[in-house]
RNA sequence: GGCCCCGUCGUCUAGUGGCCUAGGACGCCGGCCUCUCAAGCCGGUAACGCCAGUUCGAAUCUGGUCGGGGCCGCCA
């Protein structure tokens, strides 16, 4: 059987991370068994969709290399399509099972069904068999779908194994509404069966509703997919991951400082693992491990630490080059202007000993900063901790002697000038350049003091060791 | 309330009856290295929710229990 798969979030907001690891999922499924991947904007919600969400989504997937397939018969260009541009085709389908006797026109009024419902619930009866269809006909007002209670609904989920519903505990859904729109139920399962999709894998919350797509599909005489209910994805508070909350949408990771492998690889090991002793992985190794049999059925936590930690591997493993291309944008409108070749030749000496200490990269802009601002800030409790001490005058007086001589300006022969000094000056390492390092970089947390001196110049460093000095 | 799902270190997980006095990773703690901070290296902390049962033997099977979660919309 050839695999289809489609990712199918709704434009209502920033898409989130949950969304994102149901598409990963699909994805490495599709990738991994040479089948299709399909995106599908599922915006039936006209109210609460917007394009401007939409882009949100295919930028999001874009970035993390989620490829959709192109050119898959799926009526919009790009192996991608929206619902809303098939409002039609799902009422002709509501239509024709009303025709059919398999669906009916409900023009009860909400207070008449809370009414049904307090009695079935007093009855003790199911709740949800409530709605059930009237005695009455109507001709107008919302679809639902006769729920046959002939037999209990069964399926084996890839994740979940075998489910078991019985058919009184579903109730008749609307699949049209009044004002004619389709409910997601309906134009899901339409889209499912017309493009054949093989494979459904979806967050665990659509579990208690796959009863009603597969009677759906049965109706509309598509054959059944496989599904497989994900593990929901909890914020690190122990809650459900949602939209409202700004650092659950992928958005805030683009923009964050997190490389896109990065993103991949965490998302990846939330609810599957690719062996008992491998972390970091490529893609390319994911895909070819990668089954939906193999999800664990647990829900999984999002930590930000290990996420952190694996950005930070896939930071240090950039070559100096590509770290280098990465960072100049981001480092350019940070500083509002873009860098001259001086700047630029400053900045690469000290560049790859950053890269070695950067976990995001929004961090590095404020590590460079004393390389470029001209006007050095200090950091004030480095200040106080260190430039108040005993013997720091004459440490800075000895290191501007030092420094101030003839000659080469490199790392080395920086570090030659100021362990001369502290030779000179009869203190450990330790205790002599971090008046220095202060001085020169304005904190007590910098790259490397020697390669940091030697980028700044002779002439800058000296400038700034006066000035400390003078407002010691 | 009804239906359904889940339950191994704080977190992500390996584990499918004996290889488990439960392995790896993040975090945390300690040490080494060291010009700060990182990185790296070494070591440590810490889990099978609980109770029965099946079995020679259970993290692995069964039942119960407790706990967590999802869904019960003319949202998706």
């Amino acid at each position: 059987m050839s695999v289809r798969v489609r990712i199918a979030p709704s434009p209502t907001g920033y898409v989130h991370v949950g969304n994102v690891r149901a598409a990963l999922f699909n994805w490495l499924f599709a990738r991994h068994h040479g089948g299709v991947f399909i995106l599908r904007v599922d915006d039936t919600d006209l109210e609460r969709s917007d394009r401007v969400y939409e882009d949100d989504i295919k930028a999001g997937f874009d970035w993390l290399g989620l490829d959709w397939d192109e050119g898959v018969d799926v009526g919009g260009p790009h192996g991608s399509y929206r619902q809303s541009d098939r409002f039609d085709h799902y009422r002709q389908a509501a239509l024709d099972l009303v025709g059919r006797d398999l669906a009916y026109f409900d023009d009860r009024s909400p207070e008449e069904l809370e009414a049904l419902r307090q009695r079935a619930t007093a009855e003790k009866k199911h709740p949800n068999s409530y709605i059930r269809r009237p005695e009455r006909t109507a001709t107008s007002g919302a679809i639902r779908f006769s729920v046959p209670q002939d037999a209990p609904v069964t399926f084996h989920d890839l994740v979940r194994d075998d489910m078991v519903f019985e058919a009184e505990t579903v109730d008749d859904f609307v699949i049209l509404r009044s004002d004619g729109a389709p409910t997601y139920h309906l134009a899901s399962t339409v889209d499912d069966v017309d493009y054949r999709i093989s494979h459904v894998a979806r967050g665990e919350d659509l579990l208690s509703s796959t009863p009603k797509h597969i009677l759906l599909t049965r109706a509309l005489g598509g054959s059944v997919p496989t599904y497989a209910h994900l593990p929901l994805l909890f914020g690190p508070d122990g809650k459900k991951l949602s939209k409202r909350h700004g650092d659950t949408s992928l958005k805030a990771y683009r923009e964050g400082g997190y490389l896109p492998a990065a993103m991949l690889n965490f998302l990846s090991i939330l609810g599957w693992s690719i062996g008992s002793d491998r972390t970091i992985f490529t893609v390319q190794e994911a895909i070819a491990a990668f089954d939906l049999e193999n999800v664990s059925k647990g829900s999984a936590i999002f930590d930000l630490d290990k996420l952190a930690w694996i950005n930070g591997e896939y930071i240090r493993a950039l070559s100096a080059d590509s770290f280098r291309e990465m960072i100049q944008a981001p480092l350019e409108s940070e500083f509002g202007r873009p860098f001259s070749d001086e700047e630029w030749t400053r900045v690469t000496l000290v560049l790859p000993l950053v890269q070695e200490r950067t976990k995001f990269l929004t961090e590095v802009p404020s590590q460079l900063r004393f390389l470029i601002d001209e006007d050095l800030t200090f950091d004030r409790d480095s200040w106080e901790k260190i430039m108040t001490k005993e013997g720091v005058a004459d440490i800075l007086r000895v290191a501007q002697i030092r420094l101030g001589g003839q000659g080469d300006f490199d790392a080395a022969a920086v570090e030659a000038a100021l362990r001369a000094m502290l030779e000179e000056l009869e203190v450990g390492a330790k205790k002599g350049l971090q008046p220095v390092r202060v001085a020169v970089t304005g904190s007590a947390i910098s790259p490397p003091l020697f390669e940091s001196v030697a980028a700044l110049g002779r002439e800058t460093t000296l400038a700034r060791i006066q000035e400390s000095l003078e407002r010691l």
